[in-house]
DNA sequence: AATAACGTCAACCGCCATGTT
DNA sequence: TAACATGGCGGTTGACGTTAT
């Protein structure tokens, strides 16, 4: 039998989110929940597929979502992560709080996969003379270990039951293009238009 | 200044796992 | 137990921005 197609493709819009619709989104799961991703569209009035709402909030839109540029800590826990994970992407976002296993798998792709080999063939070379200045900053057991303590202990702010305004405005998103969309003023704006409502 | 080449990343697609009836 | 619905994941694509020529 043939699967149905995940939504009803017809007239259903694609392609980057506009601030009305991650409004529009925000405003649908403060109030109603996500129990279920297929019908919220529907519900509150979103002409998008299910899935992509789904993906819009996981990646984007739930609290707790760090934005902007990975520390070095953070890259160097994904090279480390990827090396026993192997693709497991959600795997090693759920040891990276705050971090989605799309944006994770895009700096890997991106950024970690080229560096690798240089790494490898400094680690190699380094291996009978460690150095200080090596490229990753988790060099010895004992920094490792208090990197993960760290991290374990922020394992919970990923909640969905994280903070968030009552209710979002258009207020912080309209004047903002989709180009500075990973803009801190951009969330900033956000939040404080939401704030002004609730 | 124009444009080609390259890099980045948000979003889509299709498959698989799991839950429900 | 089978059939179906839904959620979740990883791979891939395409639009857009930046850099090089």
């Amino acid at each position: 039998m043939v699967r149905a197609p995940c939504c009803e493709k017809k007239g259903l819009k694609k392609g980057s989110w506009t601030p009305e619709e991650d409004l529009i989104l925000i405003n649908h799961v403060k109030t109603h929940g996500h129990k279920n991703w297929r019908a919220l569209p529907k519900l509150a009035g979103l002409l998008r597929c299910g899935k992509s709402c789904r993906l819009r909030w996981i990646n984007y839109l739930k609290p707790g979502i760090k934005r902007g540029n990975f520390t070095r800590e953070e890259e160097n826990m994904i090279i480390q992560l990827h090396e026993t994970l192997g693709n497991r992407w959600s795997a090693i976002a759920a040891r990276l709080p705050g971090r989605t296993d799309n944006e994770i798998k895009n700096v890997w792709n991106t950024h970690l996969k080229k560096r690798l080999p240089q790494q490898d063939q400094k680690r190699n070379s380094k291996q009978k003379q460690p150095s200080s200045s090596d490229v990753s900053t988790l060099t010895t057991a004992e920094s490792l270990d208090e990197f993960w303590s760290q991290v374990l202990s922020l394992d919970d702010l990923s909640d969905d039951t994280t903070t968030f305004p009552a209710t979002a405005t258009a207020e912080g998103i309209r004047s903002t293009s989709s180009s500075v969309y990973h803009n801190v003023d951009y969330w900033y704006d956000v939040y404080m238009g939401a704030q002004e409502l609730s």
